[in-house]
DNA sequence: AGTTTACCCTGAACACTGTTCAGTTCCCAA
DNA sequence: TTGGGAACTGAACAGTGTTCAGGGTAAACT
């Protein structure tokens, strides 16, 4: 309403705030203070007191700004989605543009502490993030997928992004603070409890043990994304019958 | 061991208890109870001391048996599995035994109210669990999946699992307690929302309003099942290339 | 100018939470 | 009868989310 850059005529008085005294509490520096907090303490330390105490404020002036502990966190989770690519879609590179989806919604999720955490319970139905999930759709429907197939695509995908990072993090955090080198010796250690099961009770576990826990989670995470890719595509009644014959 | 229903022979001191006194504490029954506080108050509300409450002890009291409020946890976790079923792997009918699997692992986190809550950050590595994954995993190597892909195809599906699961209980939680005709009205809700956003910005979240939330979860996790192992068929060198052709 | 209004924030309180620990109580064995 | 030892109690501690009556400041009005 007001256009915030042209000067204030003389006439008018002055804006009468020198020093900006305080600078005013808002929901976006809030989740601000939210992360840092996250990142310092992790999930099960992160409350509205440690929250105010980074913003230098009692407890009760966050309430002022944010209803709950629970929107606050539905903020935080929103800005999960700030900045997300989601390009037009391509119907000849539908799979690439899922897998750059899930790629992306990894490294968002592991880019703060325990992000996966706030993101587990929570469905992209408020208003800021519908744009996102039709952004999803577009490109499902692009690739020519049944109405039924799409609906529940994007769930699939969602659960497998929440559940395989907050696996990763998980085993992480079963070594906590361990320093650097932490990694190596957790894996040594986690390969050595399968490998180290009764093979005749446990064959599968067993023979398995290497690659259960292996260094790369990436591939594992590319592999379990290409399943559900070709699962998708098996639904494609596609103009392009050549498989494999 | 001792044979409760045998007559005390009179030479024998008569077991000095008259009253049972009390009933002694185990881990099985404070299991017990915790599930009985998880149905009537739900998760955010069990507490030790509900669970000691439901027992008429001291919250003290349970710390004998359980370390922590996270050990009894787990406890709740590994009783999920009591009673699993898991067939010998059929190599013809793979299929069908993991579907079996899936639809019996859902049964038993809708069979608890908020079970899956309890389900979500965990895995099934404890010694108790182990068998259970140990015969999943046959299944699948029956079926003659690469070993890569046997790695992930389990956690894909527990994921694929919880989050479903998770999704549908959500959706519930959020009209609660409105009595026995909730789940219509809601669908009408929810089915609404979708319906009355901006057609030209969302079409395809309008299109698919009448499916994303529609009164049959079941066969919309039926089909996310039938995706996934779509994929995972897609890695067996099949003997039988009779793929519809 | 002085007064009022409106707002943002403070401090304290309430009802909870998980967990610990010094004691009491009680049963079984010697 | 007399331990001994396990099981349980009651109280306490530190922390949680949330509310609410009151300050204190800055703008707005008379």
């Amino acid at each position: 309403m007001t256009q915030p850059d042209m000067p204030t005529p003389p006439w008018e008085r002055p804006p009468r705030r020198r020093t900006p005294a305080r600078v005013p509490l808002t929901r976006e520096r809030i989740v601000d203070a939210a992360y840092t907090v996250l990142d310092r303490e992790g999930y099960d330390r992160l409350s509205m007191r440690q929250v105010a105490a980074e913003l230098g404020v009692a407890v009760s002036a966050l309430y002022v700004h944010v209803r709950d502990k629970g929107e606050l966190l539905q903020l935080m989770y929103n800005r999960m989605f700030e900045g997300y690519e989601l390009p037009d879609p391509d119907p000849g590179r539908w799979r690439e543009q899922i897998r750059d989806f899930a790629r992306q919604g990894r490294r968002r999720l592991l880019s703060h502490r325990d992000a996966v955490k706030i993101s587990l319970g929570r469905v992209p139905f408020s208003p800021e993030l519908l744009p996102h999930v039709e952004k999803l759709l577009a490109v499902f429907a692009a690739a020519g997928l049944p109405r039924e197939v799409m609906a529940i695509a994007g769930d699939l995908l969602s659960t497998y992004l929440d559940g395989f990072v907050l696996e990763e993090v998980l085993w992480q955090d079963r070594y906590p603070e361990s320093g650097g080198k932490a990694p190596q010796e957790m894996r040594e250690e986690i390969q050595g409890y399968f490998a180290s099961l009764p093979p005749d009770r446990f064959p599968n576990l067993v023979a398995l043990a290497d690659i259960m826990v292996d260094e790369s989670n990436d591939y594992r995470f590319e592999l379990g994304l290409e399943i559900i890719l070709r699962g998708l595509a098996s639904y494609i009644a596609g103009p392009d019958p050549d498989e494999e014959s």
